[in-house]
Parts: C-alpha cells; sequence; structure tokens
RNA sequence: CGGGGUGUAGUUCAUCGGUAGAACGCUCGGUUUGGGACCGAGAGGUAGAGGGUUCAAUUCCCUCCUCCCCGACCA
C-alpha cells in the first residue's frame, strides 16, 4: 500500500473532547472516524487490524469445532417475547416500528435466534453437540457510550453458542472455550485474567469473565499475586489484602445456561438414546472484537503512538523512502515490490514530505517494523522496531528474510 | 437519567455588544529533504439550532440539541 493512496491521512491533533488514549490516536492516525456517540466508522487501517483478530479467533474457535455463520441483525418482536426479554432487557434493546407498525428489535445478542435455528434444525441425540458462532455488529442502548471505542452503542462481537445433550458435555465445552479464550488473549500479546461475575440480564448464574489488565479499564479486579486466580470487585469476598487490585477491560465473557433459562422457554429438545424428550443444554460465549482493538491500543502505545503486536498490525512493514532518489523510481521502490511481491504487507510512504514528517506518522502508526532508505544508507536498509530505539544498518536481503 | 464541561474555518483555538482572526491542514509557485523545514500567493465561516433583549448579538438572557467527563446503568 502506497501511503499516498491510503484513506485517510493522518491528524496531527487529537479531537478536542478526546481523553481515551485509543480515541486520540485511533482518530489521528486514520484507523476510525466517529460517526455519532458510541458509532465508529473502521477505516482501512482499523479494518485491516480488526481483520486480524477476527482471524485469530476464527482459527481458535474453529480449532474447538465451531462453525461459522452469519444471523440476521432485525428480529421480530414475537421472538423475544418468548423468553420475556422483549420486556425484560428492552432498556438496552434499540426497539422499533416499520410502517405496517410491526415492531422489531436491533439485535443486541442471539440467544432466542439460535435457539430458534436449534429447535427447527435438531431432533436426536444424534445432532449433537453443536457450536455455531458468527461475527457480527450489536447495538445496545448504552445510556452512557463512552472511552473511545471501549463502549459503543454499535459495535462488533464475536458470539458463539453450543447446544449439548448433557449438562456434563456442556460443561466440558464451557472449559474447552474457556481455554480457547485464553489462547485468543495471549496470542495477541495481553496479560488476561479469568474472573467470575453477575450475570446481568443474561443468567442469573455465575458467569466467567475475561478482563485484560489496562488502567483505562472500567472494571476492578482482584488477583492473587503469583497466581492466575482473579475476582471481579462485583462479587469479591476474599481478604482484600491477599490481592492486588487492578484495573481491567472486559473483552469476553461466557455463560452457562444449562436446559432452563432458554431451551425451557423456546422448547428446544431432542429425542436422546433412550427414546425420551429432553431439553437442549445451552451456553453462550462473547469476544468484543472493537473493544480489543481499542484495549490494545490503550496497552500498546507510548508517547509517540500506537505500538502494535505483530499479530494484529495492519501491515508488517513501514517503508520510508528519504530524499528525492529514494521515491518513484529509487531503490525505496525497488524493496516495496520485492517485499510485495513475496506477499510481505508493507505501507511505503513515497510522499515528498519531511523526514521528521513521516517518521511521526510512523511511530504513530506503530507498524513494527520501520525500514529506511535514503542516502544514507548506502545499499543498505535502516531497520528499526517500533519497540526499540535504535536503529541497524541490514543488507536488503537481511531485511527481507527477516520479514518473511 | 442526575451532575459538570463544551460548541467560532477541515482541525486545534483566539476574539468580542458595532457583521470574525491565528496556527496547523488544503490549493498554486518556488526552495528543501534524517524528527512534523522554509519563502510567496490563495481558497475557506449562516459563530450548533430556535427564540428573546438591543439601534445593533458570535458576544447578554431563555429553550433545545451535540460531543466529552463523573455518577447511575451495563454480556
Amino acid at each position: 500500500m502506497r501511503y499516498s493512496q491510503l484513506f485517510p491521512k493522518t491528524i496531527r491533533e487529537a479531537p478536542k473532547d478526546a481523553t481515551a488514549i485509543n480515541h486520540k490516536l485511533l482518530v489521528r492516525g486514520g484507523f476510525v472516524d466517529q460517526l455519532m456517540a458510541g458509532s465508529w466508522t473502521l477505516l482501512p487501517l482499523g479494518w485491516r487490524v480488526v481483520t486480524k483478530i477476527t482471524q485469530i479467533i476464527r482459527e481458535e474457535m474453529d480449532a474447538i469445532g465451531g462453525q461459522e455463520m452469519l444471523m440476521p441483525l432485525m428480529h421480530p418482536k414475537e421472538i423475544w417475547n418468548e423468553t420475556g426479554r422483549w420486556e425484560s432487557a428492552s432498556e438496552v434493546m434499540y426497539q422499533l416500528k416499520d410502517t405496517r407498525e410491526k415492531e422489531f428489535a436491533l439485535s443486541f445478542t442471539h440467544e432466542e435466534i439460535v435457539m430458534d435455528l436449534l429447535r427447527k434444525h435438531i431432533s436426536s441425540y444424534k445432532d449433537l453437540p453443536v457450536a455455531i458462532y458468527h461475527f457480527s455488529t450489536k447495538f445496545r442502548n448504552e445510556p452512557r457510550a463512552t472511552g473511545g471505542i471501549l463502549r459503543g452503542r454499535e459495535f462488533l462481537m464475536k458470539d458463539l453458542y453450543s447446544a449439548h445433550a448433557t449438562e456434563k458435555d456442556l460443561m466440558g465445552f464451557y472449559e474447552r472455550v474457556s481455554e480457547a479464550y485464553l489462547k485468543i488473549f495471549k496470542r495477541m500479546g495481553f496479560e488476561v485474567y479469568v474472573t467470575e461475575a453477575a450475570g446481568g440480564v443474561f443468567t442469573d448464574r455465575q458467569t466467567r469473565e475475561f478482563q485484560v489488565v489496562a488502567e483505562a479499564g472500567e472494571d476492578t479486579i482482584y488477583v492473587k499475586p503469583g497466581t492466575h486466580e482473579a475476582y471481579n470487585k462485583e462479587v469479591f469476598s476474599g481478604n482484600e489484602a491477599e490481592f492486588e487490585v487492578k484495573r481491567a477491560i472486559e473483552v469476553g465473557n461466557i455463560f452457562p445456561f444449562g436446559d432452563k433459562k432458554y431451551a425451557e422457554k423456546m422448547k428446544v429438545g431432542f429425542t436422546d438414546r433412550d427414546g425420551q424428550k429432553k431439553l437442549v443444554f445451552f451456553a453462550s460465549y462473547g469476544i468484543g472484537v472493537t473493544r480489543l482493538l481499542g484495549t490494545a491500543v490503550e496497552v500498546f502505545h507510548d508517547d509517540k503512538g500506537i505500538v502494535w503486536p505483530k499479530v494484529i498490525a495492519p501491515f508488517q512493514a513501514h517503508l520510508v523512502g528519504l530524499g528525492a532518489g529514494e521515491r518513484e523510481s529509487g531503490r525505496a521502490g525497488e524493496v516495496y515490490e520485492r517485499l510485495t511481491k513475496l506477499g510481505i504487507e508493507v505501507l511505503w510512504d513515497e510522499t515528498e514530505r519531511g523526514a521528521g514528517e513521516k517518521f511521526a506518522d510512523a511511530d504513530l502508526l506503530g507498524i513494527p517494523v520501520r525500514l529506511v532508505v535514503s542516502e544514507k544508507t548506502g545499499d543498505k536498509i535502516e531497520w528499526k522496531g517500533r519497540n526499540r530505539r535504535e536503529t541497524e544498518l541490514v543488507e536488503i536481503e537481511e531485511a527481507i528474510a527477516r520479514l518473511k
């Protein structure tokens, strides 16, 4: 990608009202654009990062047997009435009418929709278990959208739903999902804790939250030093002296509903091997995809900009040509062509701007490796890790080899 | 929803009862090229909306709206 063609360009100053770091840096870098409170466009750079994040999640979901699909975002009132959530969740649910006065909800979750699918397509114990997931937009009537993209009224989420013939099978899978979630967040480089928490409008049962340690977090968790034992402040009832208090961002949540909460109300059953009609055991599992984007910026940045972990960076290398001789026809162009042909994602700043501006942009955008070609580099190329201070001069072949 | 703040050029801000100005950005020309470089020229505004006071309102008053923060709320 040539910087001259990238939409949009970086912005020098952060929006005046922005206080959250993810808000300032993502807007300045041109990763996101705000339409209104709690509502954001994922611009090309931001979408690249989201694509990386969703791919990591997809790999781990598929690895435990999840099947990806896509469900609608506009739901009929009737299906929400089946569980009573048209009323009980009305505060978070956007409800609307069409011109014929038919009532709809904009999706804030999909349990009811999945249950409807299951009762239509599941009839035997042989059809179970099932684990289905999708990435889609969630609409939530947040009384107060805040924290940049961390809490929106419209955001991307991965939600997984599983149905099982027995509670034992459900709990076994629940643990597998829990492990997969930890793997996902660790792959992204986060310090993550699993906490028990309250289920809100989703369930009366205790649920499990995945908390990434970050100052900007809205949640307070108690962590036992040297262990993975952690509790959300909401449900903590231990000896505070034995724990460390940390701020954290909730990036995932999993709910083992069992056969009562949804299956009973929506009559989702199957015939077991003993010929008996039984209800399915059900669970749902969510990861806030756009929240992870914001969380990454909150956790990985310095005073100059973002420092993306390699696995979710929008590009792997930021190539900068300095001086008139290093633009379109120069060596920078050759390096760009070679890297691109090898399938390495490169952002090439081939503009006529000054070095300072280009470097400032490279720091802001946070691509893991900065490559510079200039008079000073001679036949070689300058390599600088975004998380390093020092630069090094390496052979072009060496740089290419490292990026492969 | 309660409390606080905010709204003027694309952005960040200044101004002030007498019809608006800077910086950055943008356009054109030129000089530059290792940390947001420089010179010259230029475009760009219904001062959030509505109402009121006044000879005159961006400025004072009222209402509404926006966005941000705190709280309540929250997979």
